[in-house]
DNA sequence: ATTTATTTTAGAATGATTCTAATCTTTAAA
DNA sequence: TTTAAAGATTAGAATCATTCTAAAATAAAT
């Protein structure tokens, strides 16, 4: 565990409970710059010697998005992937080898509006196509 | 069937034979302002007196994906819905009732560029929050 | 007509997620 | 400290959208 005292603050902050599985689900989550599925998670995990069951890794995730630490990225109706919540971005999804590369983006500067909307909670952008590194390959 | 023989020309333009099955499914979703699910289309086929089965619904949908004349859109990790593909639009997406709002976009002039893309295919925009009607009811 | 390819179909199989009910852990009260 | 109550974790069963399979129906081609 890098930082416990400050892991344990921020879920605190959120009004969790910073216990031992907690814990190591928000350490893994800030240590993991891709868009894991749980089952990579859970693998990851118990790799690591920490075996989690996966109903945890599921319930723990759940509650990390209701409380607005994480957030779930819907590439494909298939698995569910986790992005911690950092800076703003989009996301560019290659169809061939599906490598998720993310972008820094001002949303506020695109200024897009919807009437219907009342209040906005979140906003999420997706390109997908072909990555640089996959048309190379051709 | 409103029009026959334009459907059948849209299919066949894409290289789609114009079975029976398929001029339902295309018509219904021409006639459809909302994104429906497979279950839904389904359920509505079935009540106008087509009783197509399901399989050849979730067959027929991925074929129009793949030949471009829908798109998928995944709103969460549950079911897919399906778009017809018209003008570039995002979406906004309602947290209490569900609700899809589309509002049309113009992608190219927000001029965001991924470095890691080599092609774009597709362009999503989602926005999340809580819309007008269901703020009023509070 | 007869073969050949294509499409549709019902139902089984798959697999991600949720549910359930029991166990373990922490907190609070006595 | 004990005891009780609340909260967290767990294994495995249940659910449910989707895909697979193999057969039946339809259309196209020889």
């Amino acid at each position: 565990m890098k930082d416990y005292p400050q892991l344990a603050e921020t879920l605190k902050s959120k009004g969790i409970k910073p216990s031992l599985q907690r814990l190591l689900l928000l350490n893994y989550m800030h240590g993991c710059n891709m868009h894991p599925t749980v089952e990579r998670i859970y693998e990851d995990l118990a790799a690591q010697g920490h075996a989690l069951s996966k109903a945890t890794v599921y319930n723990t995730l759940t509650l990390f998005v209701q409380k607005g630490l994480l957030r779930v990225v819907n590439l494909d109706h298939n698995e569910a992937r986790y992005d911690v919540l950092a800076v703003d971005h989009g996301h560019f999804v290659c169809d061939k080898c599906g490598a998720i590369y993310d972008e820094p983006i001002d949303f506020d500067k695109l200024n897009l509006v919807f009437p219907e909307a009342a209040s906005v909670r979140q906003r999420d952008l997706f390109y997908r196509g072909v990555c640089k590194r996959c048309r190379s390959k051709e």
